[in-house]
DNA sequence: AAGCTGTGCAACCGCCCCCCA
DNA sequence: TTGGGGGGCGGTTGCACAGCT
């Protein structure tokens, strides 16, 4: 049995809004409100429209304050940041930006952000792809297949970016980390429950989470008292909000490699990273991730997608260490570490031996914020 | 100038969740 | 406890306009 319509389809009007329905729709509503009630909303403004259509043309385009078009930077960076953390969830990005609709940032994120993305990914392949056809033609074609791809531009169709050697050394190497059953407790709640995530991200963002009424609260990262070692120059989103996976992330690949629970899983390493494995990355970003992971998360704004950074962690001192060397830094990473890890198409033992069983450690990591995380 | 292509955005569609009777 | 209805959401479509050939 099919589900009743919402409304007469055959007696409601589509399409564009005229300004006299949008006048009617808006004035009803700052006089009257919607009573709670959206289908039954246009038989008494007597529009003949669908109630869904109603509410959307208003929450979208009449409410007060809306604004439109015109994206600063911030929002760049913050609608970035979000999307890596928790993908298409636009109505929660947009309970981020003020006056921005969820329908804008789609809108927004689908025309420009991502073409911008992969543009800029498919321009630096050309370049990549014209430097190779220079070297091919320079050089005896029966060396092109010595030629080392050596980073970033490699196109993961053609060439995976985990070696095949280095898959199995992983896969025995690393067991998968169950969230839920996490004894590190910022990971429970991992596990695609929309509610616990919301909740957790309320958390993280420093926000309260009001159950009863279901209504997260947030507040600005800029509130936030980070945990020790953790500052807002290593995490870079100073007027941003702090997104989950941003925390999760900086906190698994970070300090002396106190990654291991009690069980000697690794805690907290993404397997969406691990070829093969799913992923908790948008496919796109996740394209971008596979084929160019060094690039991924770079430091400041858009560029923090694509642009270039040092391979070097940050240590509590300030100073910097080898992304290769990670077991031996002891700070907390930078955004564009967050997605490194250690060199593999160099040296593909360095993993092992960082996380090897000789490497674990009692604790598992813990971070907390002052908000009581 | 006309046709084609790309871009931006408003609006629709359909599914899922939650509330309530 | 359960099923229907409304709200909310993400994905998709279609149209208008701008730029290019």
């Amino acid at each position: 049995m099919g589900r009743a319509p919402c409304c007469d389809k055959a007696n409601v009007k589509k399409g564009p809004w005229s300004p006299e329905e949008d006048a009617k729709l808006k004035s009803y509503i700052e006089r009257n409100g919607t009573g709670g009630n959206w289908i039954a909303l246009p038989q008494k403004i007597g529009l003949k429209r669908c109630g869904k259509s109603c509410r959307l043309r208003w929450l979208n385009y009449l409410r007060p304050n809306i604004k439109h078009g015109g994206f600063s930077e911030e929002e760049d960076r913050i609608i970035l940041s979000l999307y890596v953390s928790i993908g298409s969830r636009w109505s929660i990005i947009a309970a981020q930006l003020p006056g921005r609709t969820d329908n804008d940032i789609k809108n927004y994120w689908n025309t420009r952000l991502k073409t911008k993305l992969l543009g800029k990914q498919r321009r630096d392949q050309q370049q990549v792809r014209k430097a190779n056809n220079l070297i091919i033609k320079q050089e005896d074609h029966r060396l092109v297949d010595s030629i080392p791809i050596t980073s970033s531009f490699v196109n993961h169709n053609q060439i995976p970016y985990w070696p095949p050697q280095l898959t199995t050394n992983l896969t025995s190497a690393i067991s998968i980390p169950n969230y839920s059953n996490s004894s590190c407790e910022n990971y429970q709640g991992l596990n695609n429950d929309h509610t616990s995530l919301r909740k957790l991200l309320m958390k993280v963002n420093g926000g309260h989470y009001d159950s009863v009424n279901n209504n997260p609260q947030l507040i600005p990262i800029h509130n936030i008292t980070y945990p020790n070692n953790i500052t807002q120059t290593n995490i870079n989103l100073s007027n941003s909000t702090l997104p989950l996976d941003t925390m999760i992330r900086t906190c698994e690949l970070t300090n002396n490699s106190t990654n291991f629970n009690h069980q000697g899983e690794l805690e907290g390493v993404r397997i969406g990273m691990m070829e093969g494995q799913s992923s908790t990355f948008p496919p796109e970003l996740e394209e971008l991730m596979s084929s160019n992971p060094q690039r991924v998360v770079a430091e400041d704004g858009l560029e923090f997608l694509y642009g270039d950074y040092g391979n070097s962690f940050v240590n509590n001192d300030g100073s910097t260490s080898d992304t290769t060397t990670c077991g031996e830094s002891s700070g907390w990473v930078k955004m564009s570490s967050l997605v490194t890890l250690p060199n593999l198409e160099s040296d593909c033992s360095v993993l092992v031996q960082e996380f090897g069983e000789e490497n674990r450690f009692e604790e598992p990591l813990r971070y907390s914020s002052t908000n009581g995380l």
